[in-house]
DNA sequence: CGGTGTCTTGAATACCATCAAGTCTTGTGG
DNA sequence: CCACAAGACTTGATGGTATTCAAGACACCG
């Protein structure tokens, strides 16, 4: 009942949240950094100071709901979270895994109400901006704007990939693409690296189901499969990729 | 072959296309006339002329190729059209029905190439701007950099509608989620009257097949269960919604 | 230590795909 | 204008993929 309130809110003022910045695996990529930077930049317009506030939450905690409004804008800092939308008939499908520098939706510069709810897989840290801020800084710069209508792009087409995914690709498909999907999202954050491949997979088959379309119980038949013909390793919260070309095989093709 | 080169070029400055606009089922709504009027109030900064081009294309034809590289972002003024992804065992996904006054994608805006096939369905009227002037002219007005954030969200929001339709729906309701949402489009357009509501309806049951990640031949039986139910009257391009609830009911619930 | 969440496995079932045959319409070239 | 081909739709039979139901193993936590 009390997790209602789960966030605790850490700070609320832009400089002393830089080393913490630094150690973000999406420094290059975000808008976090950049905004953050722009406020520092900026201070010739006005006595300008963007207000952004660190929060950590527990894993399978709530982020935002889906009706809720929120002048805020997070952004993911670290951990792993699944964008959702549920069913009254409590079936739930996820949109989108949220990684660290992950903006939640840029649909939220644009409107208060994130439509669907939004959950922390693992502990997550993330760092929430005012909307209005955010979005003055990001449009009166050039360079961010064209982060922004990366960042914009990437999430869409994303969304398409899934759609072809679920209509189009048998089970085994989708949860090899959805896997490939996330390791080569955390190769681009240099988060992944090895060979064979080895990282932290903190997915429950649950969450691989609600992202596939599937049921619990067949994810883990599929994957048992793989196991067994020695293409990945998964257990633990972790993963490898034994066998990348045979994988990525079962994946692509029909 | 030649159909490589389908559209023909209609026009390529503003003012004269201002008549064809008025017609428009989305005058209210999008982009296009706003644009164009910008253009003309616009002609302070410099001798601005926003540079459109009309094009015609029939039905079944291509309107821009995934891999193809525009600076032209294409609006539908006429018919219906679709975007589609193609697989390499050629089945097709559609992402989406793009009905006049609708921008074929908004991220157009930003990146020359639309990774997706855009083919006509009807015949289509479309309209072609020039990505840099539109993006100046649309980022220098608020209230235009608004219709463009509403359309962006809504494009994001139909795209995951159809992720939870793929992911968690049977095959009767996505279809009559399918009907429904474009019904409920063509309403908004004012292109629909009548009780019971009667309209033209050029769908083939493939296109409804590739919308909902069905086979044709499935949709046919669903379609005609529908038939035998009451529920609709489809045939010969028109489509007639009997008992609007209960349809609604079977597009809704479990 | 019971309770809850996670995963596995097997059996029965449902849903949708595939295959096939046939009707009807639409379009096209002789 | 007709003949023929191609596309669109329907219907039935059969099969495969994924779901549902069920039971049990295991880990973790208060």
């Amino acid at each position: 009942m009390q997790a209602r309130l789960g966030a605790r809110k850490a700070q609320s003022c832009a400089e002393p949240a830089q080393s913490a910045c630094g150690q973000c695996p999406a420094y290059e990529l975000n808008l976090c950094q950049a905004a953050s930077e722009a406020s520092w930049a900026f201070p010739s317009a006005a006595p300008f100071k963007i207000h952004q506030a660190d929060h950590t939450v527990p894993a399978r905690r709530t982020i935002c709901r889906e009706q809720d409004l929120h002048d805020a804008v997070p952004i993911i800092c670290s951990g792993w979270a699944a964008s959702i939308i549920m069913l009254s008939d409590g079936s739930r499908q996820i949109l989108s895994f949220l990684l660290p520098g992950d903006i939640v939706s840029t649909a939220l510069l644009f409107e208060p109400r994130p439509h669907c709810l939004v959950e922390a897989i693992t502990d997550v840290r993330y760092r929430t901006f005012k909307r209005s801020e955010l979005r003055e800084i990001l449009f009166s710069h050039p360079e961010l704007l064209d982060k922004l209508s990366r960042a914009w792009i990437e999430e869409k087409t994303r969304a398409d990939q899934l759609i072809v995914d679920l209509g189009r690709r048998t089970a085994d498909e989708r949860i090899a693409r959805l896997i490939l999907g996330l390791v080569d999202r955390l190769i681009k954050r240099d988060m992944v690296h090895g060979d064979p491949l080895e990282l932290d997979f903190p997915l429950r088959q649950h969450h691989i189901a609600d992202a596939t379309g599937l049921t619990p119980v067949h994810v883990s038949k599929v994957l048992s499969e793989f196991r067994r013909s020695g293409l990945i390793k998964i257990s633990e919260r972790s993963l490898a990729i034994l066998d990348p070309a045979g994988f990525r095989r079962i994946a692509n093709m029909r």
